[in-house]
DNA sequence: TGCTGTGATACCCCACCGGTATCACAGCGC
DNA sequence: GCGCTGTGATACCGGTGGGGTATCACAGCA
């Protein structure tokens, strides 16, 4: 009936994200008068203003915002939707694995070692894209960690619990002490924690430095820029540099591993079996 | 790239549930040669088989199989998008709250009585209906009940706990015990368990009556044909022909409000506070 | 007062969607 | 063996509409 077309929806997000007719149409393509058209007549057929053209560029109303983030997840459903099709319809697909670099690396190789090289792929991502890579069928289970991850949406089995030591620069005072706090961390003046940026690519406001991949941060932290707390196993962040000292106080982080509820796969359910036998092995 | 269109999405669903070109045709308001052309067009792009086109009828390969569920969630989040949209778009729209009819009575009619009949709509629907409710944007909130709803991707706020009741034909001689077990309710030959379709449409084997709403069931168990066990509260089934007795050992049912956790309103955040604070004071 | 950069409008073309007519083929009754 | 029926695929054709270029309207700004 009125249902927005993918193209129509595709079209909405490039315009929203780049603020810009041109340079969206530009991204898509096309040239700009048809997107505006197209813009146009999805407000039209919505009965709703998405955004405000005034002079000077564009801003999103807040119908425009909401359709923003629906889009986006309607997007990647309909990608997702190609792309798990044909890895079904590939007989020897290897199950692929999203986990960020680095955090949990002990684990993964026991992982490994138990179910065969070849039975999976890794696909190493940045800071809490596991969900993305999840929703939109680039893989079928991935590690995460509570409570840093967002976990809605998905089915879990706990694999490992640990705590938490913070990441310093070697050269830095508190780099000599036994044990820390989160008092004690959480206000260094001189290694304001960083920031990442939000959903809507924006940072928030704060002291610290700007961040959005993991190498960026353990480069900071090893120019005496910034400071972290991370799950005592994430061995990648162990630079020369840095130095690792335990905070007491920091709430443990478990390591799960997730696949989506909906998956019927029997190769997802065999390799959470794996996965589950580790830990009680351990 | 190659997304697959909102049309075709639709197209593919509905052979997918018709398995038949004609029938799948006439539903969507086509004529069958297009519609044939356009899933054949699909299978090319996606260089996957989707049906099986043997004499006599079509069925679904496995990947076929994986698109059709992929389908339905996409076409679900492509609509919830125009639906929310034109929500956020109007100004004094009042909040949707799905529940099933007859569920947790008293508290749904507290819950009006403290936000005001006029800022919530209520949205009757039929068993585990609510998840789809929320997903696709025609519900703002939920009221659900676990463990017999799926809480998957939804944030929760725990409501109240209740024990369950048989829900007996007041002829039958089990319906005079003070209580009853698990155990006993669970087996009776006269009275089987009645069988809920699928999410494929299709019903489990099973001895007792195939039904698809809450008012046949009570129907049934007025005409002798079938037991259930349900929450304390649900007072609708209370017909003049049931008898309810406890079953001692049945897990508690946990009534809950749930909400999508992308959901920013502030409307959402007010009524589950109500709703929340409304617990404690009880 | 131009100049620049923005999105909207005017107009044209052709790709493609959907329609009708027809085919190919398998079951089935005789 | 013959039609007859019901299935999906193919052939062809016309109109809608998406995309292109050219241009406008208008606001900032030197």
């Amino acid at each position: 009936m009125d249902d927005l077309e993918t193209r129509e929806l595709r079209y909405f997000v490039a315009v929203a994200e780049e603020l810009h007719f041109g340079r969206a149409a530009e991204r898509l393509g096309i040239a700009q008068p048809p997107l505006s058209r197209a813009i146009g007549k999805v407000e039209h057929r919505l009965g709703v203003e998405l955004l405000t053209r005034n002079r000077r560029g564009v801003t999103l109303t807040a119908a425009g915002q909401v359709l923003l983030d629906e889009a986006r997840t309607a997007l990647a459903a309909i990608t997702a939707a190609t792309r798990r099709t044909r890895r079904a319809a590939d007989p020897q697909r290897p199950l692929i694995l999203a986990t960020k670099a680095g955090a949990s690396h002990e684990l993964l190789l026991r992982l490994l070692d138990v179910v065969g090289k070849d039975s999976i792929e890794i696909l190493l991502c940045e800071v809490s894209e596991q969900a993305g890579l999840l929703r939109d069928g680039s893989a079928d289970v991935a590690i995460m960690h509570h409570p840093y991850d967002d976990l809605a949406g998905f089915d879990t089995e706990e694999l490992q619990t640990e705590s938490q030591v913070a990441i310093l620069p070697a050269k830095h005072p508190l780099a000599a002490r036994e044990k820390l706090t989160l008092a004690e961390v959480s206000n260094v003046p001189d290694l304001p924690i960083a920031r990442w940026p939000q959903l809507d690519g924006s940072y928030p406001d704060g002291p610290g430095p700007e961040v959005h991949t993991q190498s960026q941060l353990a480069q900071l932290v090893a120019l005496s820029k910034t400071l972290l707390v991370i799950p005592a196993s994430s061995r990648a962040w162990q630079w020369p540099e840095h130095v690792a000292v335990p905070v007491v106080d920091a709430p443990d982080v478990t390591t799960l591993i997730a696949w989506r509820p909906s998956s019927r796969s029997l190769a997802v359910a065999a390799l959470v079996r794996s996965a589950a036998a580790l830990r009680e092995t351990t």
